[in-house]
DNA sequence: GCTAGTTATTAGGTATACCTAAATTTGAGG
DNA sequence: CCTCAAATTTAGGTATACCTAATAACTAGC
């Protein structure tokens, strides 16, 4: 009787890749999605390589093979050298889907896991590109099928469609009012921790007083804090 | 009031990767691993080879990369040409964390996720090398810490420990007897359906009869089942 | 201790996804 | 409509991690 636990590790090959969407191809269709190219907004080069914090001859050289992959139609993006790209509606579908990835992993991470909300986003964001079908199906049933994640951002279903909500930066509120905080972003971790401490989550009703150089906004009960403009600009309001 | 959903998808650079560990570096280290490299064996380039399905010219390339990066010391693996590799001291620890990752996943979607039995290894298999440092965690706490994952594999602890228990292969059992199943390999998906339909799960007391071309066996109150020489190579228990 | 056969390594190539530096193209202002 | 600066693309290079084919090193058997 010998003891050789090791034989039952796993035994596979290198690699992953599944369609042919690789963890990068999925950031740029993530990134011109982001940057409206989902909308018929073409996206320039410079402002794709600015996001996603790469040379502007990389974006080049990536839309090439995006747009050249797969005849003409099949492609996963519209672009034409110095008019800018943006998705096809197979492109849409991809980056929808992988947002919708990250954000049920941002909600699972939050509600299952007690993540502190300002570090579901760096998991998921290394996630999103690694789960199967399954687990996506998976984690949302766990969760009731959720339609927004904690920072207050909709969740695209399994066809595309998202709940859109009107709504404006903080910053961007000029007169005095009451407002419910809609979504915070999940840019800055930091500013995020700023935001937690003073009771500006989703859903949240605040009174809203315009300051030079900031806002005074009280949540609740709570006495009232001051709130820069870096940190209003990350947060979005409905009027009440 | 506009709405621009869109603004509030993350941006972030490309790639990730951790302290210089690579997904293909981690393979590597856990099949060294598996193939007894981590006591003190000399494991051959072919058997990593064969393991990691990929050309023998390919792990030589890696080994000398791996044993080259660092010095001497610090080094993750000892490797002399045409002399086999193992494990250092690094290089041990590293794979056996990321052995955890696996088997703490596997756990996970099995537990939490209700994944069937034989689709957890090959999604834990991709996301072992993915998850942060409080993703462990976070997953361990939840499931109390578990030392065996569903398979009956005992799970590293942070440290590195593993509880180490004496097994055969039900393939090399040659009398009669009653055995407890210790663990089943995750190895073929088909056969684990036919293992859990036979009702051989970790744990399961079976009364077991050679045959010539492999058992009859029975588990609880169940009439008897065969069970062939394959399966039975994935099978590994203990005599009651 | 020599040779055949297996095992391992070197040499040279591919694809991805980045980079910098040198063109080029575009479009705004005069 | 022409020039010039900014945006973009081309050209040429890096690193990872694979590959095949050719060469070299071990090791058994005689």
């Amino acid at each position: 009787m010998v003891s050789n636990w090791w034989c039952w590790i796993g035994r596979f090959g290198l690699g992953r890749q599944g369609r042919g969407n690789t963890e990068s191809v999925d950031n740029y269709l993530k990134a011109i999605l982001a940057l409206g190219g989902g909308d018929g907004v073409r996206v320039t080069s410079s402002a794709l390589a600015e996001r996603l914090g790469v040379a502007g001859a990389s974006v080049t050289n990536m839309l090439q093979k995006l747009a050249g992959a797969g005849a003409s139609d099949s492609s996963v993006v519209v672009y034409e050298r110095h008019r800018g790209v943006m998705l096809s509606e197979a492109g849409k579908r991809r980056a929808l889907e992988v947002v919708r990835h990250h954000r049920l992993i941002e909600t699972f991470l939050y509600e299952v896991l007690d993540y502190p909300l300002e570090e579901v986003h760096e998991e998921a964001e290394r996630l999103e590109h690694f789960i199967s079908e399954r687990f996506e199906e998976r984690i949302a049933a766990k969760l009731g099928h959720p339609v927004f994640d904690p920072h207050g951002h909709a969740i695209p279903t399994m066809g595309g469609e998202m709940a859109e909500r009107r709504s404006v930066a903080l910053a961007e509120v000029t007169g005095d009012g009451v407002f419910v905080v809609e979504s915070v972003s999940d840019r800055d971790a930091a500013r995020l921790r700023v935001m937690e401490a003073c009771g500006l989550t989703p859903g949240a009703r605040v009174r809203v007083a315009a300051e030079k150089d900031g806002y005074r906004v009280r949540v609740g009960g709570k006495s009232a804090v001051e709130v820069s403009r870096d940190v209003a600009g990350d947060v979005r309001v409905v009027s009440e």
